[in-house]
DNA sequence: GACCAGGTATTGC
DNA sequence: GCAATACATGGT
């Protein structure tokens, strides 16, 4: 990982598309601004980043910071440009990867979310949608996360969270997934769910164990393997991945796209969504 | 005012 | 077992 420091900021070359990444469902706490700056919050630290001829730019982190979190949390070390040709020679998949990004550079990384936020996040997520899942998760932390900066606040941990009741939450208006994230939070907490070390587990017995929980279907619990626990072979599918793989890949599985299968989903969920005529009921 | 939203638990057959 | 259906809420 080459970078270089000036004044305040911490530079790389341009490897990864910003936008992509930060729009393509997978988080939710980041928002581009009217300076074309993107900030948001990950692991309690707020961030603001950008993207200028060719470079992003972290502003005033530290190299200590941007080592320790910014490195794994935008996942910087991994090589995404062999999934990327990889993913371009697929003929369909292909068409796919070039409309959303044109170039290698302009490709999407998949986030190394905190765990415990992406499954609560993804628990929010059901049957919802994202303006509002974004509002309820940022009301989450405002009430019960810590205050960091001017209307800036971390996500709440488990720990804080787990001693609640479910009628607590009533001001972040999640309707009835408050109590699932409750029991989430609990499950966590006792130790009957564990987020980390679960390097030893498979993609199987690790969904399984995230399905313990109250509203944590399949879907959550594949959204928490590839956002919250980076399971690249995790491939969630929901309504619109549904009708995706119905309409561009009927007789392939999930399996068949490999080891980074969950890099292939995002990509088909970003194409889904930005073409949602392409799904539209033919009226004769 | 229905209808829908990155689903899941519950119910009915 | 598998298909309906209810579920909170806010936005079209």
């Amino acid at each position: 990982m080459t970078y270089e420091v000036k004044d305040n900021y911490i530079i790389i070359e341009k490897t990864f598309d910003l936008e992509s990444t930060f729009l393509c469902g997978q988080c939710f706490r980041f928002d581009k601004y009217e300076d074309e700056k993107w900030r948001g919050v990950a692991f309690s630290k707020e961030l603001t980043i950008f993207e200028k001829d060719g470079k992003i730019y972290f502003e005033n982190v530290s190299e200590k910071d941007f080592l320790d979190i910014w490195v794994p949390f935008f996942d910087l070390s991994f090589d995404y440009d062999k999934v990327y040709y990889d993913f371009c020679e697929d003929e369909k998949m292909g068409e796919i990867m070039i409309s959303c990004a044109q170039n290698a550079s302009d490709c999407l990384h998949i986030l190394r979310q905190e765990p415990w936020e992406a499954l609560c996040s993804f628990i929010i997520s059901q049957n919802n949608n994202i303006p509002r899942i974004k509002k309820i998760v940022k009301s989450l932390c405002m009430l019960f996360g810590e205050k960091i900066g001017e209307d800036v606040y971390t996500f709440p941990s488990y720990e804080k969270l787990a001693v609640l009741e479910p009628e607590d939450l009533a001001e972040i208006r999640s309707g009835f997934r408050a109590r699932y994230i409750i029991d989430a939070a609990r499950k966590v907490q006792s130790g009957e769910i564990s987020l980390y070390d679960t390097d030893k587990l498979s993609v199987e017995e690790l969904r399984n164990m995230l399905m313990k929980i109250k509203g944590v279907g399949v879907k959550v619990a594949d959204c928490t393997m590839l956002y919250g626990l980076h399971r690249m072979d995790a491939f969630p599918i929901d309504t619109w991945m549904k009708k995706a793989m119905a309409k561009f890949f009927p007789d392939v599985s999930p399996e068949s796209f490999g080891m980074y299968a969950g890099i292939a989903q995002q990509y088909i969920f970003s194409y889904s969504r930005m073409h949602p005529e392409l799904f539209e009921e033919k009226n004769p």
